[in-house]
DNA sequence: CTTCATCGTAACCATTTGGTAACTATAGCA
DNA sequence: TGCTATAGTTACCAAATGGTTACGATGAAG
C-alpha cells in the first residue's frame, strides 16, 4: 500500500466493504451475535459474502471470533475494543445518512413535486 | 438503488470514491480551490480522476463548480452547506485514522520487534 | 442410511472502479 | 505558423469487488 493522501483513508480501507457497517453496527447495538443470526438480521447477505466481510474485520482486529466445540457448530462474533472504538466514527455517519433520507422522504411531500 | 440496510451506507456512498475525502477536506480545510491547485496537491490524482470525483460530488450537491469565461479558463470548486455539514463525519474518520497511525508507528520502535 | 443444522469453502462470473495515454478547445505570444 | 496554459473528454485496459451455485464436514435424530 503507498502512502495516503489523507487520515481517513486509513479508516474508510477497514469499514468500507459493502456490509462491513451493518456488521459493526449490529453488534456494537445487539452485543456478542452468532453467524446465524447475522445471517437473518442483515438478509439479504450470503454466507460467503458475510465470512469474507468478517474475516477482513477479523485480520484489522475490529472483532473477535470464538468457535463452540458442539455439534452442530457455533461461532459468535463481537466487537473488539478497537471495534468498540469506531462507534466514535459510525455514529456520524449513521446520523448523516439518516437526515439525508428524512430530507429526500420530506422532498417527496412537498407541493412543488 | 434498493434499500439501504443501514443509513451509513447512504454517507459512505457520497464519500466513498477513491479521492473523495481528501478533496472534501481540502476545501474544507483551505477553502475554494481552482482545479489545477487541486491537481497539485493531490497529486498523483489525475485530471480525469479528479474530474470524474468532482462531478459526482457536484451531482450530490456537496460542492458548487464555478467557471470563469477566461482564456486560458479558470474552474474554482468550492463546499456547499451540505459539503460543510459533512465535517461532523469526516473529523472523526480523520481522527480514528490517525490514531491507527499513530499506533503502528509507536509499534515499530517498540523492543518486543 | 438419509436427513438436518451449522459454518465454511471453491469455482466461476458480472459489474464497478481506478488508471494511462492521447485528443479537443481557445486566445495570447514569439 | 506553432507553442503555451487550462480544463476537460475519449478510448481502452486491469484490478478489485460483489454475487451465484454447488459442495464439504460433523454428529445427532428419525
Amino acid at each position: 500500500m503507498d502512502q495516503y493522501h489523507n487520515p481517513t483513508e486509513a479508516t474508510l480501507e477497514r469499514i468500507g466493504g459493502k456490509w462491513k457497517t451493518a456488521i459493526l453496527c449490529l453488534l456494537g447495538e445487539q452485543g456478542p451475535q452468532p453467524n446465524g443470526e447475522m445471517l437473518r438480521i442483515l438478509s439479504p447477505v450470503t454466507q460467503k459474502m458475510l465470512t469474507q466481510q468478517l474475516k477482513e474485520l477479523e485480520a484489522d482486529g475490529l472483532i473477535l471470533r470464538t468457535v463452540f466445540p458442539e455439534v452442530p457448530p457455533k461461532v459468535v462474533y463481537e466487537l473488539t475494543d478497537s471495534g468498540k472504538s469506531l462507534q466514535i466514527v459510525l455514529d456520524p455517519l449513521c446520523a448523516w445518512g439518516k437526515r439525508l433520507a428524512d430530507a429526500a422522504k420530506q422532498a417527496e411531500q412537498e407541493p412543488g413535486n
